[in-house]
RNA sequence: GUCCCCAUCGUCUAGGGGUCUAGGACGUCGGCCUCUCACGCCGGUAACAGGGGUUCAAAUCCCCUUGGGGACGCCA
């Protein structure tokens, strides 16, 4: 039988860190077994519920690589087979018609919790026989006594007395058909075979394993992902920052290592810590997802960036820098430039952000460079200023202008003055680039060019 | 309040009764490399929540306590 999973989540919000990495492992799962993952929106809040909210889960999927099989289906436009499944139920007995209002039903709540009790609907309209009516709604006649069990794919073997449920709502007032029943007939009519969600639906597992027995239909697995906190150890909020997964792409963050990241996130492959989409795909299981809940940790994100800016081709990060530095307001980058420019940076620049900031050396024009103040009071003194016009005038006439002759000519030229290169380095470095960091400098020059790193000296003299 | 779940370094985790004086990774600290900043390399710091059992033997199994989380909607 082939495995069919899903992604269901409610267009209210944005795609966060916990929804995306449930819809990772749904995903994840699918892929290793060669089966189909779908793709649900939950839409039948349409207060809610927001055209903006899909689009942006849509795109997030789409930048994080999970692509879904077939078509999105919007559950708002199921309704009518959602109640027919109603209907069956009721024909069938196994629900029934109840004319309590929202506030008789809230009393018996809070008489429940007032006696020590877990609160409930008391079931009384369950003899009643009633039919349907205006105010009424449709519930389901939970079993009793007797318990609901099944095998979680990450908590393992897990049971609930049938006692703790009440009678769920499965038709409002309205005529609506709740969340619960959607669910059940929309998964069963897709053919979900595998139910991965997160930890806050536990609740409503036993639920709806009762539904699907009482539709005569087959129970798909069912697994709960633990949650993932904040740093202070509390569910992730919007306290903690960025929560949408598109921020993280506004961050600079590579949509792999976002990948890698929410992977290892509560799974594990012994002792490995990087894995390409493909591996993830082939290594990934159920068995070695973890039980308790995993806070959120930044600083290992920015690692994990970081080897894969470093892991990249060149080439693949020309577009995403100069996308970046559009929005700093550089849209005209020179892509050989860029080209260039990014193998010396990519050790350097943790993020796309951070290697947009540091390409800036090489996209400003000399006349725009913006020197240190501090370091050119440091470093470019009158003494270092006049060493550096020889070596200028060195530069002018150098044959090749690639960092080892460069370096070789330097070398030349210290030893002549008898000076440590120290004592040139810094110097040329502010003049060259207005910073006291940067790349290695014979690299940097290769990269200006001999005509801007003259430029640029030249500039600097005048400071 | 009731029910359910969880518990190894600061963080992510390995560990399925003996090979655990508990391993890896991030972070952090120290060192090396070095033209700066990074990268990289080497090394250090740091954990089985507590208490009872079971067993020849427990991080591993059971119970209790404590701590954390979740759920109890005519929301999804």
């Amino acid at each position: 039988m082939t495995i069919v999973t899903r992604f269901a989540p409610s267009p209210t919000g944005y795609l966060h860190i916990g929804g995306a990495r449930t819809a990772l492992f749904s995903w994840l799962l699918a892929r290793h077994a060669k089966g189909r993952f779908l793709l649900r929106i939950e839409d039948t809040d349409r207060q809610r519920s927001t055209r903006e909210a899909t689009d942006a889960i849509i795109d997030s999927m789409k930048w994080l690589g999970l692509d879904h099989d077939g078509e999105i289906v919007f559950q708002s436009q199921r309704i009518d087979r959602h109640n027919e499944a109603i209907d069956q139920l009721l024909a069938k007995g196994k629900a029934y018609w109840c004319e309590c209002t929202p506030d008789q039903v809230e009393a018996m709540r809070v008489k429940a919790r007032a006696e020590g009790r877990k609160p409930k609907y008391d079931n009384s309209c369950r003899a009643r026989n009633l039919g349907p009516g205006s105010g009424r709604v449709v519930r389901f006649k939970t079993p009793l006594d007797g318990a609901t069990s099944y095998l979680d794919m990450v908590k393992g073997p897990t049971s609930i007395e049938n006692a703790e449920m009440d009678d769920m709502i499965l038709r409002r007032a309205d005529g609506s058909p709740t969340y619960n029943l959607a669910v059940v007939v929309d998964d069963h009519d897709m053919g979900v075979t595998r139910v991965l969600r997160g930890d806050d639906h536990v609740a409503n597992t036993p639920k709806q394993i009762l539904l699907y027995q009482a539709l005569g239909w087959d129970v798909p697995e069912f697994g709960h992902v633990p949650m993932i906190l904040g740093p202070d150890k509390k569910k992730l909020s919007k306290r903690h920052g960025a929560l949408s997964v598109m921020e993280y792409e506004k961050m600079g963050y590579l949509p792999q290592a976002m990948l890698n990241y929410l992977a290892r996130l509560g799974w594990s492959h012994g002792d490995q810590e990087v894995f390409t989409p493909k591996e993830l795909v082939e290594l990934f299981d159920t068995d070695n997802l973890g039980s308790s809940a995993s806070v959120f940790d930044m600083k290992k994100l920015d690692w994990l960036n970081s080897q894969y800016m470093q892991a990249a081709d060149p080439r693949d990060l020309v577009r995403p820098l100069s996308d970046f530095l559009s929005r700093i307001d550089i849209p005209d980058a020179d892509p050989d430039v860029l080209k260039k420019a990014i193998p010396l940076l990519q050790p350097r620049a943790k993020t796309l952000v951070e290697l947009a900031e540091m390409s800036l050396i090489f996209v400003t024009k000399s006349a725009d460079i913006e020197y240190d103040p501090k370091a050119v009071e440091k470093f470019l003194t009158p003494e270092s200023v006049a060493l550096l016009r020889e070596f200028a005038a060195e530069l002018e006439k150098a044959p090749d202008f690639r960092p080892e002759p460069l370096e070789e000519m330097a070398k030349g030229f210290i030893e002549a003055r008898d000076l440590k290169f120290k004592h040139i380095a810094q110097p040329i470095r502010v003049a060259i680039t207005g910073k006291t960091a940067s790349p290695g400098l014979f690299e940097t020059m290769e990269v200006l060019g001999r005509e801007e790193t003259l430029k640029r000296m030249a500039r600097a003299f005048q400071l």
